[in-house]
DNA sequence: AAGTGGTCTAGACCACGTA
DNA sequence: ACGTGGTCTAGACCACTTG
């Protein structure tokens, strides 16, 4: 229960992270609602206020979404968080426009030592390796190479499913229960290899830009390592510091 | 004055844009501290309340910062807001250095298009270009290219003046009143000119990260161009993803 | 009309830093 | 001891959405 007096933490923060582990364990699912402030307020002994702040801040973190005069939400992945908040990609004028996708190869491999230790797991536990080239109005533009932990995403491009929706980070939730809250993203320049210069018809060695990102969910699992390579001839990656 | 009743914006807001407004216009100066927001409540005839939870969110936008007992403060650019928040590149353990720098030339001259479109300026107004190479442990790494309008900039590298900050927004903060706040950053890989290949000591063609960087006053001016060329070899640049 | 989040108030008490 | 920000309460009213 919570605990109030010297030397203990907020009773906001404790509120905080209650309603944290409830989202993380699943107990409220990613798009559905959850009590009203009122309610919490009440089952928990506390005023309105104090949960309130607490909801305050989980909304900041993208955990949940108010709607005013319907409620707060658990939040989940559509198309709109996909592009603003996970992807960084724009033309040359700015305009963002996710890039369609197509899967190359779907392989089930022992770990390599890298994604291993990325996804901090075993060296040799079962993955899935995932390929596939992106292109922005017909034009191959990026090459990702796309690796989960076998364990949890049990079936994903079995029985030669290719056939991967463009935005993985709504299949991971809704088809096993998967939600990616925060990346970790490192970008390179690299020179194009034989196979990424074909692909992306260009000459082998032109400089790409590599974002290699570790997704991960609300409590910090890495669940995802994504390596991009890209061509940044008509895009580039845009960051905006505030 | 402040506005109450239908249709009018929001009390906490109309603080927030006044406070604001205060700090932009240099009636507080960075560094310097606030009156409380029991003063604040009393000349503004709110409640401390909603004074708080307009200072809380330009706390969230690092334009103020509060120490417990102490009072609030206009925030200013020290060395570790200068790495923490504005310095992206981090060794490939992801540890976090600032480089030193060597200014190579300063130069005074009309702008480029370029330099105009992305500084707002009119083309051939006067800037001041300086390039310098940053080390990282004495390996030369980044190149960078620094343009700022003449105009509010003065003197500054004037008189063979090449003794150049390391951390600049101090120096454009400290000595010409000019607070960095927000930046756009455009990354793109590209390859090492002859030029660039002889300062970092790389081969011609190595592909090299650019950050193309516009950085912002609080009122969205742009007042600084920089664009950087960094070897990836050892490091990167690091983003995360909230 | 009823229920939700959003704003605002007035006041209490705590934790921290300074003098 | 005093003033600061930090937490918490109880209650009022507003704005919005749904039945």
């Amino acid at each position: 229960m919570l605990t109030t007096g010297k030397g203990s933490i907020s009773l906001y923060m404790q509120i905080k992270d209650l309603l944290t582990a409830r989202v993380g364990k699943g107990e409220w699912l990613p798009g559905s609602i959850i009590p009203s402030e009122i309610n919490l307020a009440q089952e928990l002994g506390v005023s309105q206020g104090t949960v309130r702040k607490a909801i305050t801040e989980l909304v900041e973190n993208n955990v949940l979404t108010r709607r005013q005069g319907r409620g707060t939400f658990v939040s989940n992945h559509d198309t709109h968080r996909a592009l603003f908040h996970f992807f960084h990609i724009t033309d040359n004028k700015g305009l963002k426009v996710l890039p369609d996708s197509s899967v190359l190869h779907c392989r089930r491999k022992p770990a390599s030592r890298m994604e291993a230790s990325k996804l901090r797991l075993a060296v040799g536990t079962n993955i899935i390796r995932i390929e596939r080239v992106r292109n922005f109005s017909a034009k191959p533009t990026m090459v990702e190479t796309i690796t989960l932990p076998a364990r949890p995403f049990g079936d994903l491009g079995r029985v030669g499913n290719y056939d991967l929706p463009n935005t993985l980070y709504e299949l991971y939730e809704k088809q096993y229960g998967i939600t990616i809250h925060s990346a970790d993203e490192q970008l390179r320049a690299v020179a194009a290899s034989r196979h990424e210069a074909k692909i992306l018809k260009l000459e082998v060695g032109t400089p790409l830009l590599e974002i290699e990102r570790v997704a991960l969910t609300l409590d910090k699992t890495p669940v995802e390592l994504r390596i991009s390579r890209c061509s940044t001839r008509n895009h580039h990656y845009q960051n905006t510091i505030f």
